[in-house]
DNA sequence: CTGTTAGCGCATTCAG
DNA sequence: CTGAATGCGCTAACAG
């Protein structure tokens, strides 16, 4: 959307100042009710009620925040709402914040760093009482701002790296060793990969990198590899199951990058009459749903996205400056062995 | 969450006047300059641009938001983020609002219109300059609230009511007519329904009603129903199918009350040996990507959700003024034959 | 327990 | 083209 016309003013009709007249007390009698603070005689407060009801007044929080310098706002950024995996966040988020007053305002990023750094600008802006980001893959400029605010900032999904304030997510790193073990300890020998772009995608490439790593400790190694260029999806996942089936190298497992990935690679395994596992196992990462109620369960990692989005909320409240030393949560992770491998 | 404890008040550092005395300028010329409106001398810019640079001004939205009186937040309300629908309805409206400087607040509901009513509530306490709001279905309060106030209010989804200002959406009453009559043309007789909660979703319940005055129109009626509890799911949709299918009456084609569930039929057939569409017939509704790439492409009918929160926010800023009369704005669907049905 | 006063940081008059 | 003054609506001291 190009740069929208500015909209007229609207004047907000009533104000405590009409409240306090129509009740006959003073303003901040009026302001100290509607935010159930300090104390209050109970006779004034239901006199003011009413006249709150009777000219159905509405306190404007943008002037609150002002005189209070404290805006109530939440800023979270995260890089797309396609992946089901940011809004299960979300949810968690939204969870931990029912109930406070603050409100989350979010932002979605395109995993576009440079996006993301105009985005941050603006966020904090808004003067947000906290900042949660999925991810440590910052500009530089991005990173600057953020630890000079003095606005509590939480790093969503990954512990693979130093925070600036706080890290809440799991090591995708080390879920990536887990899975590699893991299908070595089945018995699985000639490995396959099917993935998408890395460049966007960090937390995949440090799974893909722990994987590695736990293969190399046993000797093996990935002996084939499907990449996409664009964002995981369960076609891309089908197209690229396609795609490495048709090269020479055989394998007997296939690693996805995630479960989007995997399920596309079980449908176009059912399509083209492939056996799971007898033909070729498949494993995925996160635990979505839909590969638990697959006709075999979808072998995968289950991460907790929810999880993650109520502790990024916790801990950015947890301390009432913002806290000195960084601080990493792992929400942790754990291997489902479904059935597909 | 409990009510947060209060966070201290942290002053923001820097502020116009920092930045008007270090380049030597008045305040007014720094605000003009921030925000590129009225005239200002290529020169006076430059230095105050650089000003800004070096102390890092960043400007407080809120206490501009307070002067001007427009607050440049627009109020986003959802169900829910587990369906996928929404999200792509919020990254519609994301995308409508790039590069304006108007940021979503996003709020979640969980199909509880009295939590709806606070949120809005508070919502309107920031003064956004619009609602967007999914369906019609509000407490009087909201109603009236979101009535009364002069904030430009787009529900979002559904066309079958009449609007507080303008609805963009499809009718789902239709698209239910739709479905039963593209069945009844295929040769289908004995319906099965399987669905979710009704309480909760009144678009799936307009839909059913469509559905049944075609099969009415055309002397024939559903069978047999399988209805559960609680949301939509995939897990839900294998469940109540196949309680469907343990019953007496026997069926050739199961109408689901959206994607979801009907993909859990799918995996339900494939688990259970039945042959799709031989054995039984599946038919959706969404037109969700997962659908698509199941082996065989689910029949169902795409809604165009993204097109739905694209539109919300261009027709919410349409106008100048909060429009005169009511509105509505059909997005449309289309039958997707696919190949369960 | 309650009223009065003085800003919060900025946008918007209106003069210069 | 620029600067000084006024107030947006509310909260936070402070008196009473």
């Amino acid at each position: 959307m190009q740069q929208k016309q500015r909209l007229p003013a609207r004047k907000s009709k009533v104000t405590v100042k009409d409240v306090a007249l129509r009740a006959g007390v003073g303003e901040s009698t009026v302001s100290r009710i509607m935010r159930n603070k300090g104390p209050v005689a109970e006779e004034t407060r239901e006199r003011v009620m009413e006249a709150v009801r009777a000219i159905g007044y509405v306190p404007n929080r943008i002037a609150g925040s002002l005189a209070s310098l404290d805006s109530h706002l939440v800023g979270v950024v995260v890089p797309s709402l396609s992946n089901i995996v940011f809004p299960e966040v979300l949810q968690g988020v939204h969870a931990a914040l029912r109930g406070s007053d603050y409100q989350p305002v979010i932002s979605i990023t395109d995993y576009d760093i440079d996006l993301e750094e105009t985005i941050v600008r603006g966020l904090l802006s808004w003067k947000p009482a906290a900042i949660l980001i999925a991810g440590f893959d910052h500009t530089p400029a991005t990173h600057r701002m953020l630890f000079e605010s003095n606005v509590r900032v939480v790093e969503m999904m990954d512990i693979d790296a130093t925070p600036i304030d706080v890290a809440v997510g799991m090591s995708h790193r080390r879920a990536g060793y887990a899975i590699g073990k893991h299908l070595v300890e089945r018995g699985y020998r000639r490995f396959g990969y099917v993935g998408h772009d890395w460049q966007a995608d960090r937390r995949a490439r440090l799974r893909y990198e722990g994987i590695c790593e736990a293969l190399g400790d046993a000797g093996l190694r990935i002996a084939a590899h499907a990449m996409a260029d664009g964002p995981s999806s369960v076609s891309v996942g089908r197209e690229m199951t396609a795609r490495l089936c048709a090269q020479s190298t055989k394998v007997d497992v296939i690693i996805y990058s995630n479960d989007d990935m995997a399920v596309g690679g079980v449908f176009q395994c059912l399509g083209s009459g492939l056996r799971i596992p007898e033909d070729v196992a498949l494993f995925g990462f996160n635990g979505l749903d839909i590969g638990r109620e697959l006709p075999q369960p979808l072998s995968t990692v289950r991460s907790n996205r929810f999880l993650i989005g109520r502790t990024s909320v916790e801990k950015a409240f947890e301390t009432l400056e913002r806290p000195a030393t960084k601080c990493i949560v792992d929400t942790g992770f754990e291997i489902f062995p479904g059935a597909t491998a």
